[in-house]
DNA sequence: ACTCGATGTAACAGTTAAAGTTACAATTCA
DNA sequence: TGAATTGTAACTTTAACTGTTACATCGAGT
């Protein structure tokens, strides 16, 4: 099972309202960039907004990073999207029987081991801002 | 988004296989500690018999683990019900727009990142064996 | 004040995958 | 042979993502 692809496309639109900051970023403009529908997109900022990571402005229209591209990292990201904070990423039975010695016991020896598994995947994460995403993205584009 | 249970669910059938050895563990007797449907159960017994783990007798029935617990780690058992090797544990939008500078280059910048975190994930799965699972759960259960 | 373009969101449909359930052929062994 | 079990197909249910339409609301310029 794979996880949804906000993720990626919360990564894309970013990429792209920081390359075309000087022009007015609608959803409709990003929605053509990452092919996607622009409801798609007004969903997904507003839950970087939530985040405190953009700015969306109303009537006029656009969207833009408002925190320094180097104090966003990819955890925020991720997080803002897709496994918010204290939520699990690896789902759990709901039912294990509290009358078998194994179904008693299971959460106290798996749930350590899921959530350190989920703590190296963030930790990754966390290493990269956007910062080092845009200096490879002006790389890549120029 | 949340990855499936069938992780969770594989872990407690093998520690059940392995603290039950001695008598006949059956896809009822698994599915009656973890609280779900007994096809559930063989379904997951399929994929981890595909991958070498287990063993299942037909007809007079029983499932255990046939290779040394020391041997096995939890990513071959991530591997085995989960995301497969190859397999992207992201998932990316299907269609950025390749006449978009940003569309174009995204995977390029994007590909890499996303793999080493899944990577971060995956090693720290590799680092823990099924005897490390199985000390703590006899501690735990005596 | 009006209008135009854009956002925010609700509502619903379509799609996909997991998980539940029933059913039954095939298998093993007493 | 018969009882218990596995393997698997088929179908249902459920949940989440994604696509789409629609529309009230907003902001800025005329």
């Amino acid at each position: 099972m794979q996880l949804s692809s906000r993720f990626s496309i919360s990564l894309h639109m970013l990429v792209a309202m920081e390359v075309f900051k000087d022009e007015k970023v609608t959803s409709s403009c990003l929605a053509n960039s990452i092919g996607v529908n622009p409801v798609v997109i007004r969903r997904i900022l507003s839950q970087l907004k939530e985040a405190g990571i953009v700015e969306v402005k109303r009537g006029s229209g656009g969207a833009k990073i408002v925190k320094p591209l180097t104090e966003v990292n990819l955890l925020d990201v991720y997080r803002a999207v897709e496994v918010s904070p204290n939520a699990l990423l690896f789902n759990f039975h709901d039912n294990p029987n509290p009358d078998c010695p194994v179904g008693k016991n299971i959460h106290s020896i798996l749930d350590h081991r899921l959530v350190e598994a989920q703590n190296a995947l963030e930790s990754q994460l966390k290493d990269q801002t956007l910062a080092d995403v845009m200096t490879e993205a002006y790389e890549k584009i120029n």
